[in-house]
DNA sequence: TTCTGAAACTTAAACGCTTAATGACCCCTA
DNA sequence: TAGGGGTCATTAAGCGTTTAAGTTTCAGAA
């Protein structure tokens, strides 16, 4: 039942030759055996059952054919929670597997400094991908100075130019979907905000307040709410939002789930999206187009950065460079039916017949 | 830079020990070695940041500490689109991780048995979760004789009794949901089935069926439709369904994404749910409370099973032993806003002022 | 006839760690 | 005074591969 598995040893000696000779026709250089030798290899191994060990061939040759997907703490340790996350992480293994490498989530549970060396500098993978740090996170000084590549998702910061991240422009989209709820005739806009240590979080509301100015609209403090992404924080920040007086007429989720909690609040305190308010989100996450109404929101190509970043690894380990750097994706207005143009209350009732 | 890593032998020749000692102080035997020892190689270790290749330590133990999270092609490979996958292998982490175990997924992309030997024999895994095989899935005859620890989760085989799986009562469970139905004053009651070569899938339809059977409804054959879990297929159903004559009263989506990708086509048929249809799913994944309406459904807790599948895998490695049998999973229906009692058509008008 | 070189293998040293076996030393006891 | 036990270390044999370097054989060229 429980018998060993045979290794490379046994082969050889059930085929009759070296080690090294099974060895070279596992991995096909031809012109360092014969073909009949070939032959009676492989029907040894067959005959066995034998199988590599990867643990002995990734110790021997150094490299383990295995990719990092580093989350931490603040990720909140589960993918159905944040759908940020899983989306990447799709991506990213969608691009490793045919590519012939494996995926590896290192979940770390704390911001102890000692568990990220001891989790990311254990030997088992040869490169990683570090999901959205956040700015004091033991990550950057790590990244500063690893030895493997690495590849930075969703966070970005200007003080550390040669890090290698894949990001969007988080203030600028957020300026144009500001500008564009003006544009729509939107003057008071309330913003649930996302982590305060977090650079994305920082950089959309400063995005936020850039296009507010610019339009000569007095930002007033109680418009910025909250301090996570997550549903419930748009939610409770919905909440806030709605209770003010004049209320605002439009909201903007830091992130989609932010909006989707903010879509929910409306509902259950009966204020009709868009009709009294409109809700805006970023990030286009899968349940976005599913909410009821359809969430308009900023569309950052997760999926497909989730797909660079392990291109970009794979092709540092292969040609043995390193690449440095932001990497800027566009981002796009995908406008659904959740905020539409504000009518002034004189109009509003016309507004309402059509 | 890219200076090498300290290796166990550059530690011992840094504190004048053997590799042996450095070793033992590391794994903290304490009576083979003298405190002031100890000491030295501790200081050795922070002085030159030695830190410990896994690597190297499994194959020396021949233990990885790692377990694998076996999905296979019919999954879909996104970890976004499969709510069912995505929530059982959170609670795994969730129960792995604190226990020191990791994990790794092991995302098969072909049913080619030879792919699944390799990826599962490859030896960096020390015990195996099975998610969801269907009927012929070549991991049905490895299970049967693997030499590691496994267990099955949300596939249960009749006629394989000695396989460790973790499964609910999905005949029951909808036999339950279906008399529910029925006592609601459901007659007609649509179902959209999960794919045919799926245990649960199979268990699902039988029960609904007995249950018809059973409350002497005399089932169409056009009430069964489907072929899939999933959101489309739950649209394309209910289009199906909704255009029968006369049209279900209930329809019941196989697992929940089936059920809200129906409560989908309903919205756009303008089929209000639950004034004309009642909707019901099977599953409660994290956005069955969020739909509009909110979804009844049988709740399965998945989560939870994640976590007990982690640590059965865990017990079977520390006490060596085998586990071996089905273990079923309570399931408790879950009543939201998608279903309501059907009124024959005499009192609807009434039903409907309420 | 000797030399050269290609073809086909084998040898053995890594890779970085664990652990059973062994040994040296010292103190205590009979 | 020999022997027995504790302590605290070291030695060396694995774990299952890879791979550089070396060996043997033989054909063909000089």
């Amino acid at each position: 039942m429980s018998r060993k598995k045979p290794t490379i040893g046994d082969v050889a000696r059930h085929a009759g030759v070296s080690t090294a000779t099974v060895s070279n026709v596992l991995h096909g250089k031809t012109d360092l055996y014969a073909p009949e030798t070939e032959d009676r290899v492989w029907r040894s191994v067959r005959a066995l059952g034998y199988r590599p060990n990867q643990l002995a061939r990734s110790l021997a040759r150094g490299l383990t054919h295995t990719l990092g997907f580093v989350l931490e703490r603040h990720h909140g340790m589960r993918l159905t929670r944040n759908p940020y996350a899983a989306t990447v992480l799709d991506g990213f293994i969608e691009y490793a597997v045919p590519h012939h490498y494996q995926v590896k989530i290192i979940a770390l549970t704390t911001e102890d400094p000692n568990e990220y060396a001891a989790a990311l500098e254990d030997g088992t993978v040869d490169a990683f991908a570090l999901l959205a740090p956040v700015q004091n996170s033991p990550m950057i000084p790590w990244a500063s100075n690893a030895t493997k590549p690495y590849v930075m998702i969703g966070s970005w910061f200007p003080d550390e130019p040669t890090i290698l991240s894949i990001d969007s422009d988080n203030e600028q989209a957020m300026y144009d979907l500001v500008q564009w709820l003006i544009g729509q005739g939107h003057r008071r806009i309330g913003f649930i905000r996302g982590p305060y240590n977090h650079p994305s979080a920082i950089q959309r509301l400063s995005g936020y307040k850039r296009a507010l100015a610019d339009a000569g609209v007095q930002i007033r403090e109680e418009w910025v709410v909250g301090e996570a992404y997550s549903m419930e924080e748009g939610q409770k920040g919905a909440q806030k939002l709605l209770a003010l007086e004049p209320r605002p007429t439009a909201i903007i989720g830091g992130a989609d789930v932010s909006a989707l909690g903010a879509i929910e609040a409306c509902w259950m305190s009966g204020v009709p999206v868009p009709g009294e308010v409109s809700v805006v989100g970023f990030d286009d996450i899968e349940a976005a187009p599913l909410s009821q109404p359809a969430l308009t929101t900023v569309r950052q190509p997760m999926y497909e950065m989730g797909m660079l970043a392990a291109q970009l690894l794979i092709e540092q380990l292969q040609s043995e460079t390193r690449l440095t750097g932001p990497i800027m994706i566009p981002t796009e207005l995908i406008e659904r039916g959740s905020a539409r143009p504000w009518e002034p209350i004189a109009s509003k009732g016309a507004a309402e017949i059509r």
